[in-house]
Parts: C-alpha cells; structure tokens; sequence
DNA sequence: GTGGTCTAGACCACT
DNA sequence: GTGGTCTAGACCACC
C-alpha cells in the first residue's frame, strides 16, 4: 500500500483565499462591494488578523480586490477579473475531478461518457 | 486566539475506505488479493487498530473485500461488483465537480463547453 | 509651498526585493544560484526573518526564485524572466527620471536633448 | 533585533534645498519672489530653525536666492543663473539614471534604445 | 539545517 | 476606525 497521506495540511490563508474567491465568482460579494475589516473577518473566523491581511493582499496582487487606506477593503470592479477567475476556477474543478479519475485508470472516452450521464440525469432532475 | 477547523472532518475511517476502494478501483489490489493485516494497516495509517476494523467491515457489507477466519481478508473476486464500484466512484467525483460548480452558478451548458475544453487540451497534450 | 514630505517610508521588504532584484540582473546572483538563508539574511539585514520571508515569498510569485523545501531558496534559472525583468526596471529607472523632469517643466525635446549630452560626455569619458 | 537604514541618510538640510531648488526650477517660486520665513518654513517641515537657515545661506552662497537684511529673503532675478540651475539638475537627473542603469550592466546603447522607446510611448500616450 | 505558517502584540499614517 | 508593516517567538515538515 501507499504512503499514509490524510489531507487538510492546507495553510489556512489559502482556505481563506478560495472561500473568498468563491464568494465573488457566485456573485456572493459583488463586484465594488466591502468587505469586512480584517479585524472583523479575524473574529469571525478565529484567526490571527496576520492570516487574515496575508490572504487579502494575496487576492489584492491577484486584482480580486483592491484596498483604500483608511476606508477598507473592495471587490474589484473590473467585471472581466471577474469572468476570467470564474473560469480558470471551473476549468481547475473539472481538470482535478479528470485527473482524479485517469488516476484510477479511466480514460478519455470513458470520462466523457460519464460526463454525459451526469448531466443527462441533472436536466431530467430539473425537469420534474 | 483558537484555531478554526476548515474542512478535514471526514472521519478517518471513511477516508481509509475511500484509499482502499480506489486501489480496488485502479487495479493497485487485484480480485483475490490478500490485503496487509489490520495490525499492519494501523502502523501503516498510523490509526488505532480499531479504526482499521471498523473501516474493513464496511467494505465488508459492501462486498468488497471478504474474510476468512484464519487466514486474514482478500479483496472481492467478483469483478461485476468492482466495475460497478468503479462506475459509481466515476459518477460520484464528476458529481461532485458539477454540483460544485452549479454551487458557483454554472449551468450544464457552461460546464458542458469548459469540460469539452479540458478534454481537448487533454487529448492535444498527449499528441506531443 | 508644498507639503513636507521626506523619503524612506518605503517598506524595508520592499527596499530588499529590489536590493535582490538589482543583484539578479547585474549578474551578482547568477541563475540557479543559491540564495542565502531566511536566518542568515536576516542576520546580514539585521531584520526579523518574517520580514525576509515576505520579500522572498514575493519575489517568488514574480517566478524570480523559486524554493526546495528543505535544501534553501535559488534565483531562476529562466534567463527570460531575468531579461524581462532587466527591462523593465531599465524602463521604469528611465520613465521616472523623465517624470521627474516634466514635473520640473521640462518638455520632450529638452529632455532628449540633455539626454544626447550626457551619453556623448559618457563616451568621451570611456575613450580616455 | 535592531532597524537596519537602509537608504535615507541624505541630511534633511540638503533634501530641503532640492526642493527650493524644485520650486524655483518648476516656477512655483518666480524670480525676485519673497521666500516665507525662516520660522514659518520651520514650522512647515517641521524642523528646527537652524536647519532651514543651513538650507537658505547655502542657496544664497549659490547665488540663487538673496537676502535683504530687514525684509527678508527672496528668489534671485537673475534667470541665466536660475536657466543654468535647470540645465545643471536636469543632466543630474539623466546622469543619475544613467548611471544606475550602468551599475546594472547597461551599456550605452541599451540606454539609449530604452529610452527611445519611453519616450515614443509618451508620444504616443499624449495622441490619445 | 531548510522553508513555511501562525500567533500575539505593537506602532504607524490616514480620516 | 481603516489597512500596512514589523518584531518576537513558536511550531511544523522535510532530509
């Protein structure tokens, strides 16, 4: 058998960072937007407000958000920041979820097939 | 400050079956194969030998591994149960992708065009 | 008269990236170099580690060095990066003193003839 | 640990004299213009007295401003005096520039290419 | 020994 | 009150 690897040694401001940016791909924080203070966003999520600045000037330096000295932190406005990280983010989802399955010895042809029972299944969901 | 818990509150007995299955699934343990006894496992995984048995015993009702008293525990011989585990996990990890996705509020035709997409690029990689 | 307002409030982590940046592109610190320490910088900087941390993670996002774990932190060795780079600040080293001139009125052509000036007395100087 | 200075240790009286010098380059302060007090300059940067008088008396040892016992001080008429202080900054300025670039491992034509390019992006820029 | 993460707590500038 | 920087000191994983 294989090494022993449970996961979650996942830094917590990268946590952070994802749950941010899936907030503004699903629209959650909108574009322009406030966000809450660091000190704030550190009580609610009972870290150290350093984690919390870490993971906004990361997202800052990736023009997700932007700040102003004294008035806080935004959204960026820039719409197509936007639609580019909501696809890079889905195409990263469905790349891993690929890569999951070639590991476990599917292929192509059968990844795509399964695909498309999938959605089969969800538009006959909705259908009801 | 205390730490906030993100994810990582999957039982780690649950996430031993998922290694165990997918070593099934990607033919690492073949039909009749022995697996490492429970002692061994629990070194292995670093758990309490405990965790080890109740795991096995799941896989056990599922039908994917038996055992004989004296001998120590074999992965099924029914090929058909396998490739039907092997088809649910596929559907279950592109479930999941998708669900994941609608959650960022994707629709099916959006994840349809960017799965097409990955696959391309997949395929084009491999011409090289 | 204008608001007072003298220099230095530049960021130390900021003032070291571009001390490491300068060594890159003229050469002190060659591709694939080892770079010093995370201790020992902050030893010669006299400055707390975190703060050498900082500057390196950042350059390390610009793809300027990259780090092994255990073995220490190395400068690219994509010399493109590097020639991207010795352009740039090349570029910026120039638009600022440019800047600085049309603040102080000075208008293109002045500015691209004092310009001609001293690169002439440069090669004078070089002949000697 | 203790700060290390890393730039910064250009004396205050010095920085103070660039920027009258700025001031009268720039035209802010026209020739024969009164100059505010020493007093009130003093409070402006917020810097003792003397200080300023450092600045001023050199300025008047450069002939670029004088001073009239009870009246006060004034920027110099004489706008040869004031045309040379301007050519005098600007080569300063290039050379300065130049000179990093070199330090950098520019050579000569390099210099003058990027610089081409800045200014024809400036060009281009004021088309717009 | 290396880099990486995190906390606790401080100080600054700006409004 | 905001963000931004910095220190001091701790612990981890890796080899």
């Amino acid at each position: 058998m294989m090494k022993y690897e449970f996961d979650n040694n996942v830094p917590i401001y990268l946590q952070i960072i994802e749950e941010i940016k899936n907030k503004i791909v699903a629209g959650v924080l909108a574009p322009g937007q406030q966000l809450d203070s660091v000190r704030a966003m550190a009580a609610k999520f009972e870290v150290n407000p350093n984690t919390i600045q870490r993971a906004l000037s990361e997202l800052e330096q990736q023009h997700l958000v932007y700040s102003q000295r004294t008035r806080g932190r935004f959204v960026t406005e820039d719409t197509r920041m936007i639609k580019v990280l909501r696809h890079k983010m889905a195409v990263s989802e469905i790349k891993n979820a690929v890569e999951r399955l070639k590991l476990l010895g599917f292929d192509s042809d059968e990844i795509e097939q399964i695909f498309r029972e999938s959605l089969e299944e969800d538009i006959s969901k909705s259908d009801h």
